[in-house]
DNA sequence: TTAGAATAATTCGGTTCCGAAACAACAACT
DNA sequence: AGTTGTTGTTTCGGAACCGAATTATTCTAA
């Protein structure tokens, strides 16, 4: 089960990603906004600022922030929750989705030009 | 030649990584930091600070703060170019080294712990 | 019902980053 | 020599980010 890769190969494929992203990304997320939305997108829900906050261990206002600047840029939504009107619920977008899939289709070029 | 990655495995895999960064990198580089990083260890010297702001398609002062960043860290180190004094030749460190390994590993165990 | 806990957001001061422009050192060429 | 071009750095104002503390809202449980 998994993927064997070589050291080299390993910093190549990150390399080759990072470049890519550094290249095309004209929305520039940090590390944790990144981390954040690929957890919004691949785990289960729902996801609250604590959740996410305990997932990524960094601090609440840290998840705030970054929901705010992903927010405007439409990559995802927050919701109330009804149920317990304390917590926010993190929601996917379509535009989060688009975001994502051309991210995904840069690791899956990139991975199948490495040199094996 | 190169691997075969389903969409949601190359998406899964990001997260992973990215995760993991988040979670151990006390550095916290920025993409671009890490893409420059990348490049002096991977690719074949000479690099200069103008060579590596065309590959990464930034500015040359974002290449030299991200080099004051990096030597502070121990990552990487300047030297003058003797042939051509205008020129700085950015060079590899034993720390640096290190570094980059223990984020391939990141990357070989993820890739391993993959379900194909 | 009321006191305490939990949640998310906001404020605060300080730090860092950015892009554009100006700058200093060096090279190349007439 | 002198002029022009190249290279890397620095400066400047504005914007973004951080951690810690505070606030407002909501829930929980005595």
């Amino acid at each position: 089960m998994g993927i064997e890769l070589s050291l080299s190969n390993a910093l190549w494929l990150l390399h080759d990603i990072s470049l890519d992203i550094v290249h095309d990304d004209d929305k520039d997320l940090s590390p944790r906004q990144l981390t954040i939305l690929l957890t919004v997108y691949l785990e289960t829900p729902p996801h609250t600022v604590r959740g996410l906050a305990e997932k990524l261990q960094v601090s609440k206002p840290v998840i705030t922030r970054a929901l705010d600047a992903m927010s405007v840029a439409g990559l995802l939504k927050r919701r109330r929750d009804n149920e317990d009107k304390r917590n926010v619920l993190v929601q996917r977008t379509v535009a989060g989705a688009l975001y994502l899939e051309g991210l995904a289709e840069i690791v899956q070029n990139r991975a199948a030009d490495l040199r094996i």
